[in-house]
DNA sequence: TTAATTCCTACTAAATTACTTGACTTTCTC
DNA sequence: GAGAAAGTCAAGTAATTTAGTAGGAATTAA
């Protein structure tokens, strides 16, 4: 039950860049650089998070990436949802394609402890926003 | 973030304890057909389970496990903690030992995170008994 | 005595994670 | 127009974790 470094280093990435200047871009070697990532694996990051609609790029020189939206509509349960895959603690209770060996034969006694938990992280998740986090941010 | 087999076979294998009369026990091949488990698998998770005093184990011919408590005293925090080896999202908010690389030039600023994410999964595990979900459990 | 069971140790195949490498494209600045 | 600074794309890879397997020793009820 661990985050993974997508998840946070994506999530700090992004708190990075809702903390610039309105339409000032941000490369991924400054957040990389201010992080201590690889700046190779924290672009790979922003494939799917651009492809979520998070975040734009600006390409050439002096180009980089900055949020496609205002940082008060950005949750992290967004974020953390594309980078993680999902904010369900197992695929039973979001994946309609799966099926459970225990559901066929009436022996998952759990699933509710499951579908509590995801409804808890989800409701978490969402009330915190890019804005929040940044606002929480010790002045630099 | 996903609970492991090891999380999702435990409880579901100690709800089965929970419903089973009081002070009789069940081996673990009973649980492990019943469910479609490893046998072998399933017992390297008992060991923890036994070690951290939520189970007892009775030897020989006939032997098997039982709850070492009433299940109205074990949540599935209780299990889900001794499986998973913690109920924390990140290393940075529950093992003190650890260093966070980013915590010594102030560049994590998503700690407020995991740390409301902890808090949250903690109070909805504690706040579920192996009782209430015996009492969900459909009647064979 | 035998069968059922826990206890214990070791091994392993597959998947996942957290990267690295390198070539290519776009665009700003000089 | 050249060069450098960026994003884009496709592979490869070492280390770790996961989810088991395998097999024998110790214990005990019948």
């Amino acid at each position: 039950m661990k985050i993974s470094t997508r998840g946070r280093y994506g999530l700090r990435a992004l708190v990075e860049l809702a903390a610039c200047e309105t339409d000032k871009c941000l490369s991924l070697r400054e957040i990389a650089d201010r992080h201590g990532m690889s700046e190779n694996y924290l672009e790979q990051l922003f494939v799917p998070l651009k492809k979520a609609g998070l975040v734009a790029s600006i390409r050439g020189a002096q180009g980089g990436y900055k949020l496609s939206r205002p940082a008060e509509t950005i949750t992290a349960a967004d974020i953390l949802q594309v980078l993680e895959g999902s904010l369900s603690p197992t695929d039973c209770v979001d994946n309609a394609d799966y099926e459970c060996p225990a559901a066929t034969c009436d022996t998952c006694n759990v699933k509710s402890v499951w579908q509590k938990l995801y409804t808890g992280i989800s409701e978490i998740l969402s009330t915190i926003r890019l804005s929040d986090l940044v606002a929480e941010q010790p002045p630099i």
